[in-house]
DNA sequence: GTCTATACGTTGATAGAC
DNA sequence: GTCTATCAACGTATAGAC
Protein backbone atom coordinates (compact mmCIF):
# COMPACT_ATOMS: atom_id res chain seq x y z
CA UNK A 1 0.00 0.00 0.00
CA UNK A 2 2.15 2.65 0.96
CA UNK A 3 4.67 1.60 -1.34
CA UNK A 4 3.05 3.39 -4.45
CA UNK A 5 2.41 6.38 -2.02
CA UNK A 6 6.31 6.60 -1.46
CA UNK A 7 6.59 6.01 -5.01
CA UNK A 8 4.51 9.09 -6.08
CA UNK A 9 6.62 11.07 -2.96
CA UNK A 10 10.22 10.43 -4.65
CA UNK A 11 9.03 11.30 -7.93
CA UNK A 12 7.90 14.79 -6.57
CA UNK A 13 10.98 15.07 -4.97
CA UNK A 14 13.11 13.94 -7.80
CA UNK A 15 11.04 16.59 -10.47
CA UNK A 16 10.93 18.86 -7.68
CA UNK A 17 15.01 18.53 -7.21
CA UNK A 18 15.83 19.11 -10.63
CA UNK A 19 13.69 22.12 -10.94
CA UNK A 20 15.41 23.84 -7.89
CA UNK A 21 18.89 22.77 -9.30
CA UNK A 22 17.96 23.70 -12.75
CA UNK A 23 16.93 27.23 -11.62
CA UNK A 24 19.78 27.37 -9.10
CA UNK A 25 22.44 26.68 -12.15
CA UNK A 26 21.04 29.88 -13.87
CA UNK A 27 20.79 31.65 -11.10
CA UNK A 28 24.63 31.06 -10.13
CA UNK A 29 25.70 31.83 -13.04
CA UNK A 30 24.03 34.98 -13.72
CA UNK A 31 24.65 36.98 -10.53
CA UNK A 32 27.61 34.77 -8.53
CA UNK A 33 26.93 32.70 -5.39
CA UNK A 34 26.50 35.89 -2.71
CA UNK A 35 24.63 37.62 -5.50
CA UNK A 36 22.37 34.69 -5.87
CA UNK A 37 19.86 34.37 -3.56
CA UNK A 38 17.26 31.64 -2.30
CA UNK A 39 14.13 33.56 -2.74
CA UNK A 40 15.08 34.42 -6.15
CA UNK A 41 15.83 30.49 -7.30
CA UNK A 42 12.36 29.56 -6.15
CA UNK A 43 10.91 31.88 -8.07
CA UNK A 44 13.26 31.03 -10.83
CA UNK A 45 11.68 27.02 -9.81
CA UNK A 46 8.06 28.57 -9.78
CA UNK A 47 8.53 26.85 -5.89
CA UNK A 48 7.89 28.99 -2.70
CA UNK A 49 11.35 29.39 -0.81
CA UNK A 50 10.77 27.29 1.96
CA UNK A 51 10.85 24.27 -0.36
CA UNK A 52 14.28 25.23 -1.51
CA UNK A 53 15.04 25.07 2.20
CA UNK A 54 13.22 21.93 2.45
CA UNK A 55 14.88 19.81 -0.22
CA UNK A 56 18.80 21.61 0.45
CA UNK A 57 18.36 22.76 4.11
CA UNK A 58 20.96 25.37 3.20
CA UNK A 59 22.08 27.45 -0.06
CA UNK A 60 25.79 25.92 0.21
CA UNK A 61 24.25 22.31 -0.07
CA UNK A 62 22.34 23.61 -3.21
CA UNK A 63 25.40 25.38 -4.72
CA UNK A 64 27.42 22.23 -4.08
CA UNK A 65 25.22 20.19 -5.71
CA UNK A 66 25.24 22.03 -8.80
CA UNK A 67 28.79 22.15 -9.10
CA UNK A 68 29.08 18.30 -9.03
CA UNK A 69 26.50 18.32 -11.45
CA UNK A 70 28.93 20.57 -13.73
CA UNK A 71 31.89 18.24 -13.15
CA UNK A 72 29.82 15.20 -14.21
CA UNK A 73 28.79 16.80 -17.40
CA UNK A 74 32.24 18.27 -18.14
CA UNK A 75 34.04 14.79 -17.60
CA UNK A 76 31.84 13.43 -20.45
CA UNK A 77 32.92 15.83 -22.85
CA UNK A 78 36.17 13.77 -22.29
CA UNK A 79 35.11 10.41 -24.11
CA UNK A 80 34.77 12.25 -27.44
CA UNK A 81 38.65 12.53 -27.21
CA UNK A 82 39.37 9.34 -26.19
CA UNK A 83 37.03 7.45 -28.88
CA UNK A 84 39.33 8.49 -31.16
CA UNK A 85 42.65 6.89 -32.09
CA UNK A 86 44.18 9.14 -34.40
CA UNK A 87 45.59 12.75 -33.68
CA UNK A 88 43.12 14.92 -36.03
CA UNK A 89 39.67 13.02 -35.36
CA UNK A 90 40.71 13.00 -31.33
CA UNK A 91 41.28 16.61 -31.03
CA UNK A 92 38.44 18.04 -34.01
CA UNK A 93 36.09 16.09 -31.78
CA UNK A 94 36.81 17.00 -28.76
CA UNK A 95 36.84 20.77 -29.66
CA UNK A 96 33.47 20.26 -31.39
CA UNK A 97 32.14 18.86 -28.17
CA UNK A 98 33.48 21.21 -26.08
CA UNK A 99 31.93 23.85 -28.22
CA UNK A 100 28.71 22.62 -28.51
CA UNK A 101 28.65 22.11 -24.50
CA UNK A 102 29.28 25.95 -24.04
CA UNK A 103 26.22 26.96 -26.67
CA UNK A 104 23.94 24.09 -24.83
CA UNK A 105 25.07 25.02 -21.35
CA UNK A 106 26.46 28.58 -20.91
CA UNK A 107 24.77 28.62 -17.11
CA UNK A 108 26.79 26.07 -16.42
CA UNK A 109 30.00 26.83 -17.76
CA UNK A 110 29.78 30.24 -15.75
CA UNK A 111 29.11 28.32 -12.67
CA UNK A 112 32.07 26.52 -12.74
CA UNK A 113 34.38 29.47 -14.05
CA UNK A 114 32.95 31.88 -11.42
CA UNK A 115 33.96 28.60 -8.66
CA UNK A 116 37.27 28.35 -10.42
CA UNK A 117 38.00 32.76 -10.39
CA UNK A 118 37.28 32.68 -6.58
CA UNK A 119 39.66 29.83 -5.54
CA UNK A 120 37.58 27.06 -5.61
CA UNK A 121 36.81 26.86 -2.27
CA UNK A 122 34.17 24.60 -2.37
CA UNK A 123 35.32 22.24 -5.57
CA UNK A 124 38.86 21.84 -4.35
CA UNK A 125 37.88 19.66 -2.59
CA UNK A 126 36.56 17.40 -5.04
CA UNK A 127 37.57 17.61 -8.12
CA UNK A 128 41.40 18.16 -7.81
CA UNK A 129 42.14 13.89 -7.76
CA UNK A 130 39.71 13.56 -10.86
CA UNK A 131 41.10 16.89 -13.06
CA UNK A 132 44.78 15.32 -12.03
CA UNK A 133 44.61 12.22 -13.40
CA UNK A 134 42.58 12.84 -16.59
CA UNK A 135 45.53 15.54 -17.36
CA UNK A 136 48.17 12.84 -16.93
CA UNK A 137 46.05 9.99 -19.36
CA UNK A 138 45.97 12.50 -22.11
CA UNK A 139 49.56 13.86 -21.60
CA UNK A 140 50.72 10.26 -22.28
CA UNK A 141 48.47 10.06 -25.64
CA UNK A 142 49.78 13.50 -26.87
CA UNK A 143 52.98 12.78 -26.06
CA UNK A 144 52.83 9.57 -27.81
CA UNK A 145 51.32 11.33 -31.04
CA UNK A 146 54.73 13.63 -30.81
CA UNK A 147 57.06 10.51 -30.24
CA UNK A 148 55.31 9.05 -33.86
CA UNK A 149 56.15 11.77 -35.48
CA UNK A 150 52.20 12.38 -35.49
CA UNK A 151 52.06 16.04 -34.22
CA UNK A 152 54.56 18.90 -33.75
CA UNK A 153 56.44 18.91 -30.65
CA UNK A 154 53.99 20.81 -27.78
CA UNK A 155 53.53 21.20 -24.38
CA UNK A 156 50.23 18.96 -23.76
CA UNK A 157 49.46 20.75 -21.05
CA UNK A 158 49.34 24.22 -22.51
CA UNK A 159 47.27 22.49 -25.29
CA UNK A 160 44.69 21.09 -23.32
CA UNK A 161 44.77 24.79 -20.94
CA UNK A 162 44.41 26.67 -24.45
CA UNK A 163 41.41 24.20 -25.96
CA UNK A 164 39.81 24.75 -22.72
CA UNK A 165 40.30 28.28 -22.24
CA UNK A 166 39.00 29.40 -25.89
CA UNK A 167 36.02 26.61 -25.81
CA UNK A 168 34.89 27.72 -22.95
CA UNK A 169 35.33 31.09 -23.11
CA UNK A 170 32.33 30.90 -26.12
CA UNK A 171 30.30 30.61 -22.67
CA UNK A 172 31.95 32.72 -20.24
CA UNK A 173 32.56 35.79 -21.99
CA UNK A 174 29.43 35.15 -24.38
CA UNK A 175 28.61 38.72 -23.63
CA UNK A 176 31.82 40.49 -25.01
CA UNK A 177 31.14 38.36 -28.30
CA UNK A 178 27.91 39.89 -28.00
CA UNK A 179 29.04 43.04 -28.32
CA UNK A 180 31.46 42.48 -31.23
CA UNK A 181 28.15 40.72 -33.26
CA UNK A 182 26.78 44.48 -33.14
CA UNK A 183 24.86 43.49 -29.87
CA UNK A 184 23.24 40.24 -31.05
CA UNK A 185 23.95 36.80 -29.85
CA UNK A 186 25.51 34.29 -32.62
CA UNK A 187 22.99 32.58 -34.53
CA UNK A 188 23.33 28.50 -34.87
CA UNK A 189 24.81 29.24 -38.51
CA UNK A 190 27.04 31.61 -36.90
CA UNK A 191 28.23 29.47 -34.07
CA UNK A 192 29.33 26.37 -36.44
CA UNK A 193 31.38 28.47 -38.43
CA UNK A 194 33.14 29.75 -35.05
CA UNK A 195 33.61 26.38 -34.01
CA UNK A 196 35.15 25.54 -37.59
CA UNK A 197 37.42 27.99 -37.03
CA UNK A 198 38.27 27.18 -33.59
CA UNK A 199 39.20 23.10 -34.69
CA UNK A 200 41.21 24.91 -37.34
CA UNK A 201 43.27 27.01 -35.07
CA UNK A 202 44.03 24.41 -32.83
CA UNK A 203 45.04 21.84 -35.81
CA UNK A 204 47.30 24.58 -36.91
CA UNK A 205 48.64 25.06 -33.69
CA UNK A 206 49.60 20.99 -33.60
CA UNK A 207 50.90 21.25 -37.36
CA UNK A 208 47.86 18.51 -38.66
CA UNK A 209 47.17 19.55 -42.16
CA UNK B 1 47.57 80.48 1.90
CA UNK B 2 45.59 78.20 1.37
CA UNK B 3 47.26 76.23 -1.66
CA UNK B 4 49.44 74.17 0.35
CA UNK B 5 47.20 73.28 2.60
CA UNK B 6 44.97 72.48 -0.31
CA UNK B 7 47.44 70.19 -2.15
CA UNK B 8 48.40 68.42 0.99
CA UNK B 9 44.67 67.47 0.85
CA UNK B 10 44.80 66.29 -2.60
CA UNK B 11 47.93 64.34 -1.87
CA UNK B 12 45.89 62.67 1.23
CA UNK B 13 42.96 62.40 -1.18
CA UNK B 14 44.86 60.76 -4.05
CA UNK B 15 47.12 58.27 -1.88
CA UNK B 16 43.68 57.08 -0.19
CA UNK B 17 41.68 56.85 -3.31
CA UNK B 18 44.62 54.45 -4.88
CA UNK B 19 44.87 52.70 -1.72
CA UNK B 20 41.33 51.85 -1.41
CA UNK B 21 41.15 51.05 -5.27
CA UNK B 22 43.94 48.56 -5.15
CA UNK B 23 42.48 46.86 -2.26
CA UNK B 24 38.77 46.44 -3.36
CA UNK B 25 40.53 45.28 -6.93
CA UNK B 26 41.52 42.09 -4.98
CA UNK B 27 38.66 42.05 -2.52
CA UNK B 28 35.95 42.09 -5.71
CA UNK B 29 38.60 39.37 -7.39
CA UNK B 30 38.43 37.39 -4.59
CA UNK B 31 35.01 37.31 -3.59
CA UNK B 32 32.41 38.72 -6.14
CA UNK B 33 31.06 42.33 -6.05
CA UNK B 34 28.27 41.20 -3.59
CA UNK B 35 30.90 38.70 -1.72
CA UNK B 36 32.74 41.66 -1.74
CA UNK B 37 31.89 43.92 1.53
CA UNK B 38 33.22 47.50 2.05
CA UNK B 39 33.94 46.38 5.53
CA UNK B 40 36.50 44.15 4.34
CA UNK B 41 38.03 46.18 1.80
CA UNK B 42 38.66 48.92 4.13
CA UNK B 43 40.04 46.48 6.21
CA UNK B 44 42.48 45.64 3.34
CA UNK B 45 43.18 49.31 3.21
CA UNK B 46 43.76 49.85 6.19
CA UNK B 47 41.16 52.50 7.03
CA UNK B 48 38.22 53.20 8.49
CA UNK B 49 34.77 51.92 6.57
CA UNK B 50 33.61 55.39 6.92
CA UNK B 51 36.24 56.37 4.88
CA UNK B 52 35.46 54.35 1.94
CA UNK B 53 31.78 55.39 2.10
CA UNK B 54 33.19 59.14 2.29
CA UNK B 55 35.61 58.74 -0.84
CA UNK B 56 33.48 57.01 -3.03
CA UNK B 57 29.80 57.44 -1.91
CA UNK B 58 28.52 54.00 -2.65
CA UNK B 59 30.43 50.54 -3.13
CA UNK B 60 28.80 50.64 -6.88
CA UNK B 61 30.83 53.76 -7.69
CA UNK B 62 34.05 52.25 -6.42
CA UNK B 63 33.36 48.97 -8.33
CA UNK B 64 32.82 51.41 -11.49
CA UNK B 65 36.42 53.47 -10.57
CA UNK B 66 37.86 49.73 -10.41
CA UNK B 67 36.54 48.52 -13.72
CA UNK B 68 37.61 51.68 -15.20
CA UNK B 69 41.50 51.53 -14.25
CA UNK B 70 41.51 47.95 -15.22
CA UNK B 71 40.16 48.76 -18.94
CA UNK B 72 42.86 51.59 -19.46
CA UNK B 73 45.40 49.24 -18.58
CA UNK B 74 44.03 46.25 -20.81
CA UNK B 75 44.02 48.72 -23.68
CA UNK B 76 47.79 49.83 -22.91
CA UNK B 77 48.68 46.12 -23.99
CA UNK B 78 47.29 46.53 -27.35
CA UNK B 79 50.67 48.61 -28.39
CA UNK B 80 52.88 45.61 -28.02
CA UNK B 81 50.50 44.44 -31.24
CA UNK B 82 50.90 47.58 -32.96
CA UNK B 83 54.20 48.52 -32.56
CA UNK B 84 56.15 45.80 -34.44
CA UNK B 85 54.95 45.52 -38.48
CA UNK B 86 55.92 42.19 -39.60
CA UNK B 87 53.09 39.15 -37.60
CA UNK B 88 56.08 37.41 -35.93
CA UNK B 89 56.81 40.04 -33.63
CA UNK B 90 53.72 41.91 -33.17
CA UNK B 91 52.12 38.46 -32.03
CA UNK B 92 54.91 37.17 -30.41
CA UNK B 93 54.90 40.40 -27.89
CA UNK B 94 51.19 40.90 -27.38
CA UNK B 95 51.45 37.49 -26.38
CA UNK B 96 54.00 38.03 -24.35
CA UNK B 97 52.52 41.50 -22.72
CA UNK B 98 49.02 39.62 -22.09
CA UNK B 99 50.68 36.59 -20.32
CA UNK B 100 53.03 39.23 -18.14
CA UNK B 101 49.34 41.24 -17.03
CA UNK B 102 47.80 38.05 -16.06
CA UNK B 103 51.00 37.27 -13.86
CA UNK B 104 51.41 40.80 -12.56
CA UNK B 105 47.82 41.87 -12.44
CA UNK B 106 45.99 38.58 -11.10
CA UNK B 107 43.34 40.34 -9.51
CA UNK B 108 42.35 42.64 -12.58
CA UNK B 109 42.10 39.89 -14.51
CA UNK B 110 39.58 37.90 -12.22
CA UNK B 111 37.33 41.47 -11.89
CA UNK B 112 37.09 41.88 -15.30
CA UNK B 113 36.06 38.44 -15.84
CA UNK B 114 34.09 38.13 -13.05
CA UNK B 115 32.02 41.33 -14.75
CA UNK B 116 31.26 39.91 -18.02
CA UNK B 117 30.95 36.72 -16.62
CA UNK B 118 27.71 38.10 -14.81
CA UNK B 119 26.80 40.77 -18.22
CA UNK B 120 28.83 43.46 -18.18
CA UNK B 121 26.10 45.21 -16.50
CA UNK B 122 28.09 47.88 -15.28
CA UNK B 123 31.43 47.83 -17.63
CA UNK B 124 28.85 47.39 -21.13
CA UNK B 125 27.91 50.87 -20.52
CA UNK B 126 31.44 51.86 -21.34
CA UNK B 127 33.36 49.31 -23.03
CA UNK B 128 31.15 48.90 -26.03
CA UNK B 129 33.01 51.60 -28.94
CA UNK B 130 36.51 50.69 -27.35
CA UNK B 131 36.29 46.99 -27.84
CA UNK B 132 34.41 47.27 -31.31
CA UNK B 133 37.45 50.00 -32.67
CA UNK B 134 40.04 48.05 -31.47
CA UNK B 135 38.86 44.57 -32.89
CA UNK B 136 38.31 46.35 -36.14
CA UNK B 137 41.50 48.11 -36.66
CA UNK B 138 43.71 44.98 -35.80
CA UNK B 139 41.00 42.90 -38.28
CA UNK B 140 42.61 44.65 -40.87
CA UNK B 141 46.06 44.29 -40.00
CA UNK B 142 45.56 40.42 -40.03
CA UNK B 143 43.96 40.72 -43.32
CA UNK B 144 46.51 42.49 -44.58
CA UNK B 145 48.72 39.63 -43.26
CA UNK B 146 46.73 37.03 -44.23
CA UNK B 147 46.49 39.06 -48.25
CA UNK B 148 50.43 39.32 -48.51
CA UNK B 149 50.94 35.85 -47.64
CA UNK B 150 52.52 36.48 -44.52
CA UNK B 151 50.11 33.85 -42.37
CA UNK B 152 47.96 31.36 -42.82
CA UNK B 153 44.14 31.96 -44.10
CA UNK B 154 42.36 32.25 -40.39
CA UNK B 155 39.63 33.93 -39.04
CA UNK B 156 41.50 37.36 -36.93
CA UNK B 157 38.38 37.61 -34.78
CA UNK B 158 38.70 33.69 -33.74
CA UNK B 159 42.26 34.55 -33.69
CA UNK B 160 42.36 37.38 -30.98
CA UNK B 161 39.65 35.82 -28.95
CA UNK B 162 42.03 32.54 -28.65
CA UNK B 163 44.77 34.32 -27.36
CA UNK B 164 42.83 36.74 -25.30
CA UNK B 165 40.99 33.52 -23.91
CA UNK B 166 44.92 31.66 -23.46
CA UNK B 167 46.18 34.33 -22.09
CA UNK B 168 43.66 35.37 -19.44
CA UNK B 169 43.18 31.64 -18.39
CA UNK B 170 46.51 31.63 -16.41
CA UNK B 171 44.43 34.61 -14.35
CA UNK B 172 41.70 33.84 -14.09
CA UNK B 173 41.96 29.64 -13.78
CA UNK B 174 45.23 29.80 -12.02
CA UNK B 175 43.74 28.01 -8.88
CA UNK B 176 42.94 24.72 -12.10
CA UNK B 177 46.74 25.27 -12.83
CA UNK B 178 47.82 25.52 -9.33
CA UNK B 179 46.08 21.97 -8.74
CA UNK B 180 47.60 20.53 -11.48
CA UNK B 181 51.30 21.88 -10.54
CA UNK B 182 50.70 19.16 -7.12
CA UNK B 183 49.07 22.12 -5.14
CA UNK B 184 52.18 24.60 -5.84
CA UNK B 185 52.28 28.31 -7.72
CA UNK B 186 53.78 28.54 -10.69
CA UNK B 187 57.52 29.65 -10.35
CA UNK B 188 58.50 32.44 -12.50
CA UNK B 189 61.08 30.22 -14.74
CA UNK B 190 57.33 27.93 -15.34
CA UNK B 191 55.48 30.57 -16.17
CA UNK B 192 58.51 31.96 -18.79
CA UNK B 193 58.14 28.47 -20.49
CA UNK B 194 54.48 28.29 -20.70
CA UNK B 195 54.67 31.72 -21.88
CA UNK B 196 56.74 30.21 -24.34
CA UNK B 197 54.40 27.38 -25.02
CA UNK B 198 51.65 29.67 -25.49
CA UNK B 199 53.51 31.66 -28.06
CA UNK B 200 54.59 28.55 -29.95
CA UNK B 201 51.18 27.12 -30.08
CA UNK B 202 49.93 31.06 -31.17
CA UNK B 203 52.50 31.26 -33.86
CA UNK B 204 51.98 27.91 -35.06
CA UNK B 205 48.01 28.52 -35.30
CA UNK B 206 48.81 30.94 -38.25
CA UNK B 207 51.30 29.20 -39.94
CA UNK B 208 54.68 30.99 -38.91
CA UNK B 209 57.95 29.01 -38.54
C1' DG C 1 4.88 17.40 1.89
C1' DT C 2 3.58 22.52 1.32
C1' DC C 3 3.71 27.21 2.45
C1' DT C 4 3.10 31.73 5.37
C1' DA C 5 4.99 34.45 8.80
C1' DT C 6 8.84 35.62 11.29
C1' DA C 7 13.34 35.61 13.85
C1' DC C 8 18.00 36.59 13.47
C1' DG C 9 22.30 37.96 11.42
C1' DT C 10 24.77 40.76 8.09
C1' DT C 11 25.85 44.78 5.43
C1' DG C 12 25.54 49.33 3.06
C1' DA C 13 25.24 53.74 4.33
C1' DT C 14 25.12 57.89 7.38
C1' DA C 15 24.85 61.09 11.44
C1' DG C 16 27.45 63.57 14.29
C1' DA C 17 31.48 64.09 17.51
C1' DC C 18 36.26 65.16 16.98
C1' DG D 1 39.01 65.32 6.66
C1' DT D 2 38.56 61.30 10.13
C1' DC D 3 36.14 57.90 12.59
C1' DT D 4 32.70 55.74 16.10
C1' DA D 5 28.08 54.51 16.79
C1' DT D 6 23.92 53.41 14.77
C1' DC D 7 20.12 52.36 11.62
C1' DA D 8 17.39 50.49 7.86
C1' DA D 9 17.23 46.99 4.40
C1' DC D 10 17.85 42.62 3.01
C1' DG D 11 18.56 37.60 3.02
C1' DT D 12 18.99 32.98 5.23
C1' DA D 13 16.74 29.86 7.67
C1' DT D 14 13.02 27.95 10.45
C1' DA D 15 8.70 27.38 13.24
C1' DG D 16 4.37 25.99 12.91
C1' DA D 17 -0.27 25.99 10.60
C1' DC D 18 -2.34 23.45 6.89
Amino acid sequence: MTQSIKDQKEVTREVNEKLIIDAAEQIFALYGFKGATTDRISKQASLPKANVHYYFKTKSNLYREVLHRILDDWMEAAEDFDTHPDPKSALTNYVISKMKFSRNRPYASKVWANEVLHGAKIAGEFFQNELQGWVQDRTKIVNDWIQQGKIKAVDPETLFFMIWATTQHYADFSKQLEILNDGKAFTDEQYQQKTQQVVRLVLNAVGIE
